[in-house]
DNA sequence: ATTATTTATCGTATATCGTCGATAAACGAT
DNA sequence: ATCGTTTATCGACGATATACGATAAATAAT
């Protein structure tokens, strides 16, 4: 604990759950996450059919979720297929559980 | 289910899961969380003290975190006194674990 | 070989976010 | 009444985020 980023001064434990929040910050990001868990087979393009959005857009959000390891992309032929990265979603949600738990914790507050 | 809101075509839930995501996507909010849980009694200004931001900056941030409801304000005197919505808490948490369950009960793929 | 399909990336436009200083409002203290 | 303290809000500005169309690269299909 108490360890800061030189850059921001905040502890870098907190960075680390803040990014997992912009990760999740998006309904399209939530989306994909989602489908890619109930289609047992990594989906390519079909996400594109799924979401209100260009195919542009939806890469771009592939890509966010990509550089935050939560899903992982292989390319097949023509088409690229993506599925979840079970131990970074592990990962985040201890790291969400656990500021779940601290903030529970001594909720018991006058105001 | 499959209850999509008529703007953005997302799916209801799912919007509300990226909102919390989008309440911890900055590492001042989280950190602003953890420290009203830290001290059990709601703290105002000394909030400003231990982030390395401008007072309104902080104030910004803090607003935020009110309109999501996980904290809430109370005036008292000139000072504000702010403490953790533990019911709110409990909430962001539900959405997050279910999101969670979602994404690893079918994590197997053969990716 | 040509054509169609799929997807990542680029360029760009717009919107939202993050930050700060300045200010205003509310209150306590003198 | 005046002054100091505290905090929310405003205005401005740069930085990110979000979105799209166009394009390029790779492959499949004809």
């Amino acid at each position: 604990m108490a360890v800061k980023t030189r850059e921001t001064g905040f502890d870098a434990g907190v960075v680390r759950t803040a990014r997992w929040g912009r990760a999740l910050a998006h309904p399209a990001r939530v989306t994909i996450l989602t489908l890619l868990a109930r289609r047992q087979m990594c989906v390519c393009g079909e996400i594109v059919d799924d979401l209100p959005l260009a195919q542009s857009t939806v890469s771009q959000h592939l890509r966010v979720l990509r550089e935050e390891g939560l899903i992982r992309g292989e390319v097949d032929g023509t088409r690229s297929c993506y599925c979840i990265d079970a131990d970074r979603v592990r990962a985040m949600m201890e790291d969400l559980n656990r500021l779940g738990a601290t903030l529970e914790r001594e909720a018991a507050c006058g105001c």
